[in-house]
DNA sequence: GCCAACGTTGGC
DNA sequence: GCCAACGTTGGC
């Protein structure tokens, strides 16, 4: 999941204890959403600034409407911090990395929630060792 | 700050 | 229902 660190960055989140992940207007990051439930890992990557994977997370809440959206077509789900990386890893590291060729983000800039595959997350995870 | 990529809107 | 125009996102 994607943030503007000047927007809501990790230090917010973890200021806050959980996060509401709203304002998702974009049908594919929102049907990435729907799929995540309770329990489910999530790595917090900073956006604009920052360019970088700076933390893990895992969701609080399943996909509920997102409170401040009028058209109810759009849901929010509910996350808080697991720990942050040792070390963050920026897009760029992860550009170099072949094995992370295929990496949604990497594919589709734009996307603000995508998926990661298991073996996506670990190459990633030693990455941040 | 710029611009490419992509989603959405609206006229036909 | 198509597609050009426009707006937004996010890397550079």
């Amino acid at each position: 999941m994607k943030s503007e660190p000047d927007e809501y960055g990790w230090d917010d989140l973890i200021a806050e204890k959980e996060g509401t992940w709203d304002g998702v207007k974009n049908a594919q990051a929102s049907n990435n959403m729907k799929k995540m439930k309770v329990g489910d890992q999530v790595f917090f990557y900073h956006s604009r600034q920052g360019l970088e994977i700076v933390g893990i997370m895992e969701v609080s809440e399943e996909q509920f409407p997102d409170p401040f959206d009028d058209t109810g077509r759009w849901i929010a789900v509910k996350v808080k911090p697991v720990r942050k990386l040792d070390n963050a890893v920026p897009l760029k590291e992860m550009k170099k990395n072949p094995k992370l060729a295929n990496l949604a983000i990497i594919r589709q800039t734009r996307l603000s929630v995508a998926p990661v595959t298991e073996d996506e997350w670990e190459e990633i995870l030693a990455m941040a060792a």
